[in-house]
DNA sequence: GATTCTTATATCAAATAAGATATAATTTTG
DNA sequence: CAAAATTATATCTTATTTGATATAAGAATC
């Protein structure tokens, strides 16, 4: 695993042991990392082009900006299913949701 | 929403009131319902393939046969989180998963 | 048709995620 | 560069999801 990967990873809270970091993640733990970092560049990028604010969002989200940055650093404490509302919610189609995930 | 369609969501547990029932679902609840289902049936044909038990993929995954079961009807108790780990455990590639919530 | 294997449903305690809120840090704008 | 706006971090409470377990219902096999 690269260190700028690793790092990545574990800013966003996600535990990367001293053990794991030489076995390095199981394909399915690797393949989940992937999907969340897409997703939560996704909706950077969607609420980006929007040109609006993480509060604008939070509110057709109907949750707050702390947990819209959350989503957007892919953070252990969100749930996929919070990063995909969050994506319809800023208008991006289930097409555009399957091309992030396959990334 | 056709009458099958309603039958199915109820049946996963979810909530169709007597006045969204008219209302209908918005796009963004009805984009996440059909993403599940289509997840739910992935899993199903994924694990048909394969010829293993609920409880064979449960080991697997790490959870129990009824958990599974569960997926595989896309209850609402279910996160996306979890079926995703079901699917992965169960072989599926990101990009099948992409395209199961393309559908 | 009894037995064994598989799937479905239910309950409950423990773990995890979400909402609410405050506020610090950073960036943008006048 | 000061003020305003935006984004990040932290904490606490509430809601939701999970695991564990029991057991009922249904299919397959002998």
């Amino acid at each position: 695993m690269s260190n700028d990967k690793r790092k990545r990873i574990e800013a966003a809270g996600w535990k990367v042991g001293s053990v794991d970091e030489f076995l390095g993640l199981t394909p399915e733990e690797s393949a989940i990392v992937d999907m969340r970092f897409n997703l939560a560049k996704a909706l950077l990028e969607k609420r980006r082009r929007l040109r609006i604010s993480q509060g604008t969002l939070a509110k057709r989200v109907k949750t707050t900006q702390p947990r819209i940055a959350l989503v957007e650093k892919g953070s252990a404490s969100v749930s996929l299913d919070f990063m995909v509302r969050s994506l319809l919610a800023a208008g991006a189609s289930k097409k555009e949701i399957a091309v992030a995930i396959a990334r």
